[in-house]
DNA sequence: AGCGGCGATACCCCAGCGGTATCGCCGCCC
DNA sequence: GGGCGGCGATACCGCTGGGGTATCGCCGCT
């Protein structure tokens, strides 16, 4: 199988209209329902429905669907590492390290300040990343090494390495009642009417349905909060550096939060591992 | 990148000949350059050394090597999954289990036991290994679910549950002078002149050196170590059915060895979900 | 019945892949 | 040192197959 065909499998899967798929990948229809039909016919399956209202995906298709999207990721993987190494080779080392935007700022900048004065540290690049963004980052070959929170992040397939563990506090507004607790339960502040928690954009730049305000990154979610549209439970480390327009309660039976290093298992550059040393030292 | 160009890469890089890669991939030799030659253009990056005595890889063809491998699995995966998941729409539903040939026999056969009791069940196809092959075998597609050895086997990349810690025997002729001791030190078993440890063979075919006998199975190790040409370090379960004129003892400071299940994070199927719980409720 | 949306089919064209012939370079050996 | 052989690169050609346009067939809606 060829990348292009599971690229034009994708596509149709996504759109589920080969129309609109045709025109994100900048081909004309007729070619895209010949790939796909022969693409079919080379798997002896049938990989979509065609109804007479659009097409929907069959179980093989939904298969695919998932698989095409890890062999992409590895195959861009390949690209994007080989041209770093590439670099590397030129004089220009160094590593992309991803973090969670607004997260765990306090232990980056020790990590960074660590990993910068050991011998032959390399340059760190650092990506922040929205929710949930990492684990794709690093599969796909944007970054070589990632900081990750279990358990709001999938760590499955990566090598990973604990580096913290820390309860969670909720954030309010701090005329808010109950920012004067000294601490609440989960169930305290999961649903109150005044103060739904927010939604965060999937993946694919959707969101989810509910009652809370839509957000994208950190700075959306503190104004939302201070003008007391939203709370927000975070990581205890997220009360660093806070408005002084907002309080921050512990919420006990919240899961604890385990901040995470994680690499792809196959790609232990020396450069990486000189990260993840720095880390497990801190 | 097409996985066209990948295999055209990996097959060069493996050979570092170009005549001879252009044989094993069924097109001739010019072709070949140029597609090389347009892949290292377009990824701006030299990936291969040509000497006037062959071909070595660059570092930034080292890592390509690496990575090309790891998406080539990935395409094949999504390949064999896809043909897979449409047989079991088509009512022949089935899960490839990979294991060791020759290794946790009995887990095996009461994990098939108890897996084929439960309601629901699937077919299991058991798919015998050599020793190092479940990895890849589990990467590319040819296997759903696997079990592995640690600390021999990498589970780097894959979900896993343990199922079963053992210690270490050694396997010896019956009539050795060591044979009679209750217990032995590695240290004891391993360097023995007269019956030097064995090598396997690595994933590309070929022996590593050294002074042992070359094998490839079972069948050969316990023949030899029967001949007095060889011993072997176990699992404690490798001991069941054991031939007569072979003795196993305990040794007593070699790494515990865990049996774990293992399979690709993102594909959760549930008939591989069945046969995990199976096999975490031995 | 007419129309519009959507995927499939028919047919054509050309880019790009692969093949053959040949070159250029470098060790090697007599 | 000149001839030779091995190996990768280049030149050039032919054709396959991927992509484009036009159109069909089917279905649902009005």
């Amino acid at each position: 199988m060829e990348t292009r065909e599971l690229r034009y499998f994708v596509a149709v899967a996504e759109e589920l209209h080969f129309g609109r798929a045709a025109l994100r990948l900048g081909i004309a229809q007729p070619p895209l329902s010949r790939a796909i039909g022969a693409l079919e016919r080379r798997l002896g399956a049938a990989l979509l429905e065609r109804g007479s209202r659009g097409v929907s995906l069959t179980g093989a298709g939904a298969v695919l669907l998932r698989e095409a999207r890890a062999a992409l990721d590895a195959v861009e993987a390949a690209e994007r590492r080989t041209r770093r190494a590439a670099l590397t080779a030129a004089g220009h080392p160094s590593v992309v390290l991803a973090a969670k935007a607004g997260a765990s700022g306090e232990l980056l900048a020790k990590l960074l300040d660590v990993h910068a004065a050991e011998p032959g540290a390399v340059a760190v690049d650092v990506l922040l990343c929205g929710p949930g963004e990492q684990a794709g980052v690093l599969r796909d070959g944007r970054a070589d090494v990632a900081l990750l929170h279990r358990p709001f992040d999938d760590t499955a397939g990566f090598d990973t390495e604990d580096l913290h563990t820390e309860g969670q506090v909720v954030i309010l507004p701090a005329g808010h009642p109950l920012a004067v607790r000294p601490h609440l339960r989960l169930d305290e502040v999961t649903g109150l009417p005044d103060l739904p928690l927010p939604r965060w954009p999937r993946p694919d730049g959707s969101f989810p349905d509910g009652p809370g305000p839509q957000v994208r990154d950190h700075t959306q979610l503190t104004q939302l909060i201070a003008l007391g549209r939203a709370c927000a439970v975070v990581p205890e480390s997220g009360r660093t550096g806070l408005r002084e327009d907002l309080a921050a309660v512990p919420v006990l039976d919240a899961p604890r939060v385990t901040t995470v290093i994680a690499w792809p298992p196959h790609s232990r550059s020396t450069a990486v591992a000189g990260l993840v040393r720095a880390a497990t030292t801190l």
